[in-house]
DNA sequence: GTCTATAACTAGATAGAC
DNA sequence: GTCTATCTAGTTATAGAC
């Protein structure tokens, strides 16, 4: 493992464990066992390292995680899914490392692209499940579903950071989505005609609701 | 106005405008315009301050934004509400606010319990507003209303921040949470037999579901 | 309550030996 | 590529004058 690797994933760890305000050359280069210096001559600052990192650690757990999104075939699953990444990946920290790098960009302008980069990883996914889910049913021209996916990408990593204050509360949230998520499957499961009395119904309240939204 | 005030403000100020890895005795003092040993003389040290303000904050922009929540009638409506508390809020920077400690709970632990209380007002805000718009609907017994109240604010919160480095994906992500808010609310309003029928198809996946969720 | 001064530390970053 | 040493600037926090 070289040295460039060796400090990649050292950062990740260190966002992931003790948080974007712990992070400095001399923790990163203490958790990777290389000197400080070497933070400056393979990544020439902090901030580019840290956005390096950002990529380089979203591009690897999407990819982990594409073989459990890709069999997702009904909004039961795919909460189940989510579950399963909320366990596995806070324990390697990489969701909440998003949330600190988001937190982050405000401070460090470098990492604002960075971090919208990473994050667009996981919607694509979801995205791609989304589509899949509601292609076929009746829902499909209802919503927005790119960005139904940002909006579920950025919940998600508010949800994340949210466990880390209040992991009961948390879980109680997954839980509830995970009823609403039933909830939306049966509506995906409609036969014809009540598709079209939903249609209708839900075409008559947006046209009663405020155009343009203001 | 006195200092304790200033210093009040002025940190929510440092932290909405320039992010939680800014925030430091000095440029809190600063921005109060007065010396910087008085962080410590009226509040011990740095972090007690953030937490303190984080609390007053909350309360304060959550009595802000009551009498709207108050107002609120249908699904619709909420969302409406979402959309002018982002705007207002964020131009206040008081949501990210929120989102800047959840992400600096991990390396300032004083903050943790601070802002989960104040998240917490935000959520029995949101909490009464889905009981109100659930409770006679037939969505009442389907859902865990606290938990859900729970998933909507952080999930907030995450978009809050997601816009802070992509506005224009965040702007898209509430326009489809408002196509998912009409969505409920005309799910909300059937018909008792269409009720009925709703309700025995949710059982049924619900049991057809992992029990306990593993 | 407010100020100055300062101690003790940590940060990013670089120069230069090896 | 990697190391030591170092500079500069910023950090928390306190002591003590006013």
């Amino acid at each position: 493992m070289s040295t460039r690797e060796k400090l990649l994933a050292a950062t990740l760890r260190v966002v992931a464990e003790q948080g974007i305000a712990k992070v400095s050359a001399r923790t990163i280069a203490t958790e990777a066992g290389v000197n400080q210096a070497l933070v400056f001559y393979h990544f020439g600052s902090v901030d580019d390292l840290l956005a390096q990192a950002c990529e380089h650690g979203a591009r690897e757990r999407v990819e982990a995680n594409r073989a459990a999104l890709a069999e997702v075939r009904d909004f039961a699953a795919l909460i189940a899914v989510a579950r399963r990444v909320h366990a596995t990946e806070q324990a390697a920290g990489n969701v909440a490392l998003l949330g600190q790098l988001l937190a982050g960009a405000s401070s460090h302008p470098a990492l604002g692209p960075a971090t919208a980069a990473g994050l667009e990883l996981w919607t694509r996914e979801v995205e791609g499940v989304l589509a899949r889910l509601l292609g076929a049913g009746p829902l499909a021209d209802l919503v927005d579903v790119p960005g139904l996916a940002r909006a579920v990408s950025a919940a998600f990593v508010g949800i994340e950071l949210y466990d880390g204050v209040d992991p009961v509360g948390a879980e109680r949230a997954f839980a509830s989505l995970e009823q609403l998520g039933q909830l939306m499957g049966v509506l995906d499961e409609l036969g014809p005609i009540e598709r079209a009395a939903l249609r209708r119904r839900v075409r008559g309240a947006a046209r009663r609701a405020v155009p343009g939204h203001s």
